[in-house]
RNA sequence: GCCGGGAUGGUGGAAUUGGUAGACACGCAGCGUUCAGGGCGCUGUGCUCGUAAGGGCGUAAGGGUUCAAGUCCCUUUCCCGGCACCA
């Protein structure tokens, strides 16, 4: 193709068709099998993962976009720098959501999910332009899936990982189900927001407590967003402190260990707590008190706000353990049961709930370290202690030291250390999951079912709807409950709950790059290429629980040997959350979008490009469709501009330059997801190269290189035009990134501002790198500058090579 | 209450990490193309005074450091997310 300037007669290009562009490239790539990924032996394996969805009947919405075509660019950058990358989706079928809608729309959950999985596969994420690797799908629903959940809550069963116990559990009235307690959010069911009743009920625990301290250390070793490992540092909540024991009068127990962060404040303890819900309650009470204590309990209802006036006198009354002094033994809900020990010493003067209680039950207060005003309210801050014994004067830390050393050598407390996490509660009375593989022998009590006999299939259930009597509606279906006992051949029962659909979620990661899904729960040996996953991309909704039971998993079954790597996913990026007109998307609100309307009009490169464009792609964004526009004509301009920019001028050192500039800013934007950032700079260098192309100037390099740099975010359209310009191969061929050269791309004329007092008052045109002293010199040359000056010497010249020259009069 | 993140034109957002605030886009306006509408293209667009040249003001509010502050420090207000009786 000759392409002299201005003589170049215009070619006659047809009009950008989305709709067949896009329907031809799906087509072809499809059956090229380009997006299939040689897993074995790769020379740079990237696993590139977005959270799969769990498939709704609604269909994906705006929101899905967000993360799956961001995850997607970045990976069909890593693909096209050189990265053999892996590019896997499922969907995760189980669980309480999706049974839930089953029962709304009044059908089989089976029925409604296979219904939902294809809609979502072959109508909407195969539509959107990323690369996924459908040879590897992974639905948590099949038996061939859930098996393996089943083997994987087998392995920590037999760790002693996986126990049955019985507890204080939270029940939603309206799911019928127990829940973990992330699955609580202020007191309500985080699904239907009803508010959560305290049941005691046997269930399946998996104690993830074990690991706190690993899981709290290793986040230091992950390349993941800050915001979404703070949320697992509180959630995990370590803190440091002391257990005291006090001896107990008056009661059955002899004595109580309380748990306290602040042991200097030990003389300042004028009663003690022992939380409401507190398992062995009836231990702290005298015996002529139980009727009253049990009544008032009974009274007792949950509140939305923590009251810290309500309380009643256990009757008791313990020993100080320094002091000797007798105090009283109080029974309150603002004490939790669960956490610590289970009671507290109260030292109203220095803890704001204490010194509420104390107050409206008049108990004493006591001042312990110097520094507020007791009296007027509790002083937590800083200071020394008093009243104190032989203890006054030391400062904070070592007042700590002091009195849990004092106590040590007493044998009457030491240092401790105390988490908020609390074990994750599996079981779900529910059916919509994978059966708990365990069988109840009246001889020889919990019994695995033997791997070999996996998976315990769900049964098909007519009314699968929750029986709401803590009992999963398996329970009814007898000729699948009574078993034989693997040990002793004699009669049993299945265990009936269901595990939460988060187990199902906690491995997926490690399913994908097998292929043998029938032989194992994963491939060894492409575990140990693939894993742990390069790259995460999904929301910060799942910040705590996905991310840390994922990780939980994956440590145990490093400990056993299993997987190569301790921690599944090194880098993780949590996605901005998408809203509305400012409010946040949500079917209540009646403002969620369905994506395939815009893919449909616009096509699935402009709404790409949009959605990226929205803002940071880690902030999120406001969607409002009239921006896309801007997407449309950006899109048109590049059609036509690389149909017409062939002129063959490689030597205008200015414009390769600018295009070295643009290579480099692409590259180094989607390395930090500035999505926003490089398609700006993709449209700025498109306008320049688009006016030189209607001049007949436009260069064939620069067009080439705006496709390559766009193919990661539009794929579709930069494929058909590096076709139509005469390239044999895709233009996602791995490795074909093109590479900048870091002395061309940085610029060698600057425009250095000038400046009087801070103020700009000029602009000078120089060389890159010229020296301050020259600059210094050119800037008191200029009128404008002298003007100002009117015949004072400046007080000082301030020159930044290549920035600014500010004159100090 | 605690932890984290924010606040920049009419709007979404940029700003080389202390160095020309407002890139890019939407919207709006003018012009061109068109019978017209739409679409498309070009130009302009922070506010303000001025015909213009040019000046003043301007990054939630107030103060400070600096030759220079959207950026650093202090105080305050508001918004978003998480946790929330964790002793």
């Amino acid at each position: 193709m000759e392409a002299p300037a201005a003589a170049a007669p215009r070619p006659q290009i047809d009009d950008y068709d989305h709709v067949r562009v896009e329907a031809k490239w799906r087509r072809i790539w499809e059956q090229r099998g380009d997006y299939r990924t040689p897993l074995d032996d790769p020379e740079r394996p990237f696993y590139n993962l977005m959270m799969f969805p769990y498939p709704s009947a609604e269909g994906l919405h705006v929101g899905h976009i967000i993360p799956y075509a961001g995850g997607d660019i970045y990976g069909r950058w890593r693909r096209l720098k050189g990265d053999t990358v892996f590019e896997p989706m499922g969907f995760d079928a189980f669980g309480i959501h999706s049974e839930n809608y089953a029962m709304k729309i009044g059908e089989h959950p089976a029925v409604v999910m296979r219904r939902a999985v294809h809609n979502f596969r072959e109508n909407q994420l195969k539509r959107i332009g990323s690369m996924f690797d459908w040879d590897h799908e992974v639905n948590t629903a099949e038996p061939s899936y859930y098996r393996w959940t089943q083997w994987v809550f087998l392995q920590l069963f037999k760790r002693g990982l996986a126990v049955q116990r019985e507890g204080a559990v939270n029940w939603c009235p309206s799911c019928l189900t127990v829940l973990a307690d992330e699955q609580v959010e202020q007191g309500r069911c985080e699904r239907c927001h009803s508010v959560v009743e305290t049941r005691y009920l046997r269930q399946w625990w998996l104690l993830i407590t074990r690991y706190a301290q690993q899981l709290l250390d290793a986040l230091d070793t992950l390349d993941w967003s800050d915001s979404t490992t703070t949320m697992q540092r509180n959630w995990i909540g370590r803190s440091e402190g002391a257990l005291i024991t006090f001896d107990l009068q008056g009661c059955r127990r002899d004595n109580v260990t309380v748990y306290t962060t602040r042991p200097d404040t030990l003389f300042g303890a004028t009663f003690l707590v022992v939380g409401a819900d507190h398992p062995d309650l009836e231990d702290f009470v005298p015996r002529e008190r139980l009727g009253d204590v049990n009544a008032w309990r009974n009274r007792l209802r949950p509140t939305d706000e923590p009251d810290f006036s309500v309380g009643i006198d256990a009757g008791s009354s313990a020993v100080h353990p320094l002091s000797g002094e007798r105090i009283p033994v109080w029974i309150a809900p603002y004490v939790l049961g669960g956490y610590g020990t289970g009671a507290i010493m109260a030292v109203p003067a220095h803890d704001e709930r204490d010194w509420k209680f104390a107050r409206a039950h008049e108990l004493p207060i006591v001042e312990v370290i110097a520094g507020g005003d007791v009296a007027a309210a509790a002083y937590a801050g800083p200071g020394v202690m008093v009243n104190s014994d032989g203890f006054d004067g030391l400062p904070g830390d070592e007042g700590k030291k002091a009195v849990v050393q004092r106590l040590q050598e007493l044998g009457r407390g030491e240092a401790s250390v105390q988490y908020k996490l609390r074990d994750w509660l599996i079981s779900r009375q529910r059916y919509w999951g994978p059966p708990i593989p365990i069988i109840h022998c009246p001889d020889d009590g919990v019994v695995a079912v033997p791997e070999e006999d996996l998976p315990v299939l769900l049964p098909e259930l007519e009314d699968f709807r929750p029986t709401g009597t803590g009992v999963s509606p398996l329970a009814t279906v007898e000729d699948w409950v009574n078993v034989t006992c693997p040990e002793c051949g004699g009669p049993a029962r299945r265990e009936t709950d269901v595990s939460d659909t988060f187990l199902d979620s906690a491995w997926y990661f490690l399913r994908y790059p097998s292929t043998d899904f029938d032989a194992v729960p994963f491939d060894e040996e492409r575990t140990a290429t693939w894993l742990p996953v390069d790259m995460y991309i999904g929301g910060n909704e799942h910040a705590v629980r996905h991310l840390l039971y994922s990780r939980f998993i994956m440590r145990v079954l490093h400990d056993m040997g299993l997987v190569p790597a301790p921690e599944p996913f090194s880098r993780f990026r949590a996605h901005g959350t998408i809203v509305m007109e400012g409010a946040k998307m949500s079917k209540s609100r009646g403002n969620v979008l369905n994506p395939d309307e815009y893919i449909e009009r616009v096509g699935a490169d402009a709404f790409r490009l949009y959605m990226m464009y929205l803002g940071p792609y880690t902030s999120g964004g406001d969607f409002r469709d009239a921006g896309i526009a801007g997407m449309t004509r950006f899109l048109h301009r590049v059609w036509r501009l690389a149909q017409t920019a062939t002129a063959d001028d490689t030597h205008d050192i200015d414009r390769e330059r600018r295009r070295h500039r643009l290579i480099k800013r692409v590259d180094d934007d989607i390395a930090t997801l500035s999505y926003n950032t490089a398609i700006a700079f993709l449209m700025q260098f498109a306008r320049d190269v688009d006016h030189e192309a209607q001049r007949g100037a436009g260069r064939r390099v620069d067009a080439e290189t705006l496709l390559l740099l766009l193919a990661p975010f539009a794929p579709f359209i930069s494929e058909e035009l590096w076709e139509r310009t005469g390239h044999e191969a895709s233009v996602h061929t791995p490795g074909q990134w093109p590479a900048h050269d870091p002395e061309l791309a940085r610029a060698r004329r600057v425009t250095v501002a000038i400046t009087v007092n801070g103020k700009v008052r000029g602009q000078l045109e120089t060389d890159a790198g010229t020296p301050a002293a020259e600059l210094r010199r050119l800037a008191l040359e200029q009128p404008r500058v002298r003007e100002l000056l009117s015949g004072r010497e400046p007080r000082n010249v301030v020159a930044v090579v290549d920035r600014i020259v500010n004159v100090v009069v």
